[in-house]
DNA sequence: TACTTGAGTGTCCGGTGGACACTGGGTGTA
DNA sequence: TACACCCAGTGTCCACCGGACACTCAAGTA
């Protein structure tokens, strides 16, 4: 059938346009490039090999030579989409403003590619990019005086803290996120969640941002308490 | 065949149970337990309508009857497995102390249930006992002179924090949590991350938990800093 | 010119969630 | 008592998923 559009193709018109320019055509690049504009527009759920072979113009099995399995696909897309870590160390006033801007940094590009947090979940293959995205802050902690242990559970608690406010934004993890879903409920139930009730009540206004501000200065704060007490007290 | 299967049955023995127990067998609480039985066993990728069906006895459509999608079946299962919200006006020394206990109660359904942290992503109904454990911790931060859009964030906040502690446990959502492999890449690469491998070698062993508790300790520091300002220096 | 190589194809498989028409026993009503 | 309706559970179908595998056929090499 793709041989007799190629006939018709080739009777009717565009002869001029080269014979086989498809050969060669497909490259890694170039499919986590289409995986991505699918990822980018419609969400994670619509990156299926079909989908991606369709927006290259492809089969599906054609996507087998270049990528050994969906999983692969994934990783590659991740790979791509964190882009060259950041060096930080240009970034002055210390340990603090380092980690403020890696995860502006970090949010950036999250927020360009917001499948990024569903995509980093689960048992999965790590580029060098995203374990450079890792050292850029740990490195951060260096003169903190926290052992390695801490330096890289302060970054995963960071991390962690990124994908939850990320992943909320668009997908709604926490039950409050989904609006107005929790608003009529808590306007039906109020006499059941009395606290939720008044906190809802109380909030002082302001645009929600999931939660992002806040917990990005009580985690700094407690990073802060943390490093002074090294510092200062026992050195343990 | 399965009526044939009912007739051997019936002339070959058994046939002092009643002649069909079968009818009205299938509850939606039934089907949630049968569903949480998979997910517990197999994980929440092996809960399928077909799988949850069969160790019923059923038919997949029959499933149907009860709940209107594999979405509501997901949501009846979160509920039924987190339980009851615990009430914590009953633990002494404040909020602290109690948002700890609040922590160690989820961690241990959330333990219960591995699955827990995979169903409970993305956009989806949320059940009264979900929001009552919101409401369980949002109360335990009533008087600490925090507003109200406050008292949720922390609550955001750290049950985000049990979420990826949680889940890094049983699918390595960080790159580092994947022990082994990062461990040869950093063999391998260590002079392109030479922070990670230095926090690599020093981390002052023990047993890793994935960060859980170093995480609590600095947002519960974190929190007690903005709580303590609120109080005596300037009430906003 | 003959042979090998390898990118892209076509077809198949088992699995998924779900639509829809159907069966057949239980029960309320005439 | 007879009948009709109700409705839980069934069987079959569909589109889609990831993937195995054998195939075609143009290009490069001997």
């Amino acid at each position: 059938m793709a041989s007799e559009d190629r006939g018709v193709d080739l009777l009717w018109g565009s002869r001029d346009k080269p014979a086989r320019p498809a050969r060669l055509a497909l490259t890694v690049d170039r499919i986590a490039a289409a995986a991505i504009e699918v990822a980018d527009a419609e969400g994670m759920a619509a990156v299926s090999m079909q989908q991606v072979a369709a927006r290259l113009d492809v089969t599906k099995m054609a996507l087998y030579r270049h990528v050994a399995s969906k999983a692969e696909l994934v990783a590659v897309m991740i790979e791509s989409a964190v882009g060259e870590p950041p060096d930080l160390r240009s970034t002055p006033g210390g340990w603090r403003p380092r980690l403020v801007r890696w995860c502006d940094l970090m949010r950036e590009t999250w927020q360009r590619h917001p499948w990024l947090p569903a995509a980093t979940t689960g048992e999965r293959m790590t580029g060098p990019r995203e374990v450079g995205w890792t050292e850029s802050a740990v490195a951060a902690l260096a003169d903190t005086g926290l052992d390695g242990g801490e330096r890289m559970d302060a970054v995963f608690l960071l991390s962690g803290h990124i994908r939850n406010t990320q992943s909320a934004v668009t997908a709604g993890t926490q039950p409050w996120t989904a609006e107005k879903q929790l608003r009529t409920v808590l306007h039906d139930h109020h006499h059941r969640f009395p606290a939720l009730h008044e906190a809802a009540q109380s909030t002082n206004g302001g645009p929600r941002d999931n939660g992002w501000q806040f917990g990005l200065d009580r985690i700094l704060d407690g990073l802060t308490v943390l490093i002074e007490e090294r510092r200062s007290g026992s050195p343990r």
